[in-house]
RNA sequence: GGACGGUUACCCAAGCGGACAAAGGGGACUGACUGUAAAUCAGUUGGCACAGGCCUUCGUUGGUUCGAAUCCAACACCGUCCA
């Protein structure tokens, strides 16, 4: 790849909402990789991830196959766990304040998170580092320096504060810390690029920029990256809302949780989370607005190569055949769990005990629904007596296999 | 330190003495339909009870009342403003 290609290649998925600073970030980035290609001298890249779960979903790879980009041209990437930050978690991506995280659970938290990460990056060209290792170093001298770079101003024109102190809700001291201590995790990084989404704008682009110029250093480059949608397709994905793609899950599960999203929000996955080439993802949309393909068929293949990403192809197409049977064809999956009733099964006790349904009351109502079928046949008496070995089913996917 | 406001089911939020197991949204679940677990429409959404009855739930603990989510008191927690 020349430079012209490279900057593009990895200004690929940028969202900066202003095409102005998309010129100007661009340009910065291909004089400092022209300065790396001169002096054989990797550019320095990380980015910083909140240990808040130790369950990654795909929202968090977005970030992660941007490194990975990097990294395949040659440069170094840091992966950062944000140990210390996540005292006080970012106030970023929410409205309400975050709750703080102890430093046990946040190092717990962190250990399991760059495990997952190395699905996507590569192990042996990654630097991993806690940035508890400086920012506990602080003193309060500096820390007053540091903030000295700032007003309030610029951090109540913050959507997320301004909109907490328009709501006169409480907008906390401490919160103002966090932007601060991530420009301060660039600079001793050394860092070239930092990669984050559309809710870091303000930390890298102010923060970090700042900081570093007032230490005399080349304020890093920001690669701002669009926002994947949960599955219900409107706000950003998170566990917490539970619209989240799980990385540690089936691939049947990713498979089935991608088609679960609406139409809509195919161009963004397609852009964001998929190993697809730009002119790859273009006839994609092209091809689905113009109805060259049927939506199910497109969604089909985005969610065989979103699962294939981060398991295999072989799994992928696996996964797809277990979608098209249970769902499509309505078939019963072949490996059903097992439930052995300790008295008489009698339907009832059976749902309960199995724990397919929460409690007699709403096992009553499913099947007042027709929500539950034995055998494929709908259950009306919910004292009928079964005779194991027999398969009950509640709703499209719960199966349960009574035996003796 | 002072003045106000808040705490309701999974989440947001109404209710301000009886018709309250508690409006409305969201979410979740079921059914119909479909192109899928999308969209749309309908229904369900505290527990127990082989029926319309009982039990538990509106921050906590007491109190007033035939009767309290609703009134009073104390306490706890949260927030805003003034110092």
């Amino acid at each position: 790849m020349n430079i012209d290609q490279q900057v593009s290649y990895l200004m690929r998925g940028t969202a900066y909402g202003d095409p102005a600073m998309h010129e100007a970030m661009a340009n910065e980035l291909r004089e400092r990789l022209l300065e790396s290609e001169k002096y054989g001298k990797p550019l320095r890249v990380y980015c910083g991830y909140d240990p808040r779960t130790s369950d990654l979903h795909i929202g968090h790879t977005v970030t992660m196959r941007k490194l990975r980009q990097f990294q395949e041209l040659g440069h170094h990437v840091i992966f950062v766990i944000g140990t210390y930050t996540a005292l006080i978690g970012d106030p970023s991506d929410k409205d309400k304040l975050r709750q703080q995280l102890s430093t046990e659970e946040a190092r717990l938290h962190a250990e399991s998170y760059a495990e997952q990460a190395f699905r996507i990056l590569d192990r042996e060209k990654t630097e991993v580092r806690y940035n508890a290792e400086w920012l506990s170093k602080l003193t309060l001298r500096d820390m007053i320096h540091l903030a000295s770079n700032f007003t309030i101003q610029q951090f109540l024109t913050r959507e997320n504060f301004r909109n907490r102190w328009d709501n006169e809700e409480a907008v906390y001291f401490h919160e103002l810390f966090y932007a601060i201590m991530q420009g301060y995790d660039a600079y001793m990084l050394d860092a070239d690029v930092q990669v984050g989404g559309t809710d870091q704008m303000f930390n890298i682009m102010t923060a970090a920029r700042k900081i570093m110029t007032y230490y005399g250093k080349k304020p890093n480059i920001g690669i701002i990256l669009g926002i994947l949608p949960g599955t219900d397709g409107e706000v950003k994905m998170s566990k917490s809302l539970g619209n989240h793609i799980p990385l540690n899950t089936t691939p049947e599960d990713m498979f089935g949780k991608v088609m679960s999203i609406p139409d809509k929000a195919m161009a963004g996955y397609a852009r964001l989370v998929t190993r697809w080439t730009v002119e790859k993802i273009e006839g994609f949309e092209r091809a689905v607005e113009k109805g060259e393909i049927h939506p199910k068929d497109a969604k089909m293949a985005l969610a065989e190569e979103i699962t294939g990403a981060f398991f295999d192809e072989e799994k992928a197409k696996m996964a797809k055949d277990h979608f098209i049977n249970l769902f499509q064809k309505g078939e019963t999956p072949e490996d059903i769990p097992e439930f052995k009733p300790q008295g008489e099964p009698v339907l009832l006790d059976v749902l309960v005990e199995s724990g397919l349904v929460e409690s007699k009351s709403q096992a009553r109502r499913l099947i007042q629904q027709n929500g539950v079928k034995i055998e494929g046949e709908p259950a009306a008496d919910p004292y009928q007596v079964l005779e194991p070995p027999v398969i009950v089913q509640v709703g499209k996917r719960r199966f349960i296999k009574i035996v003796s």
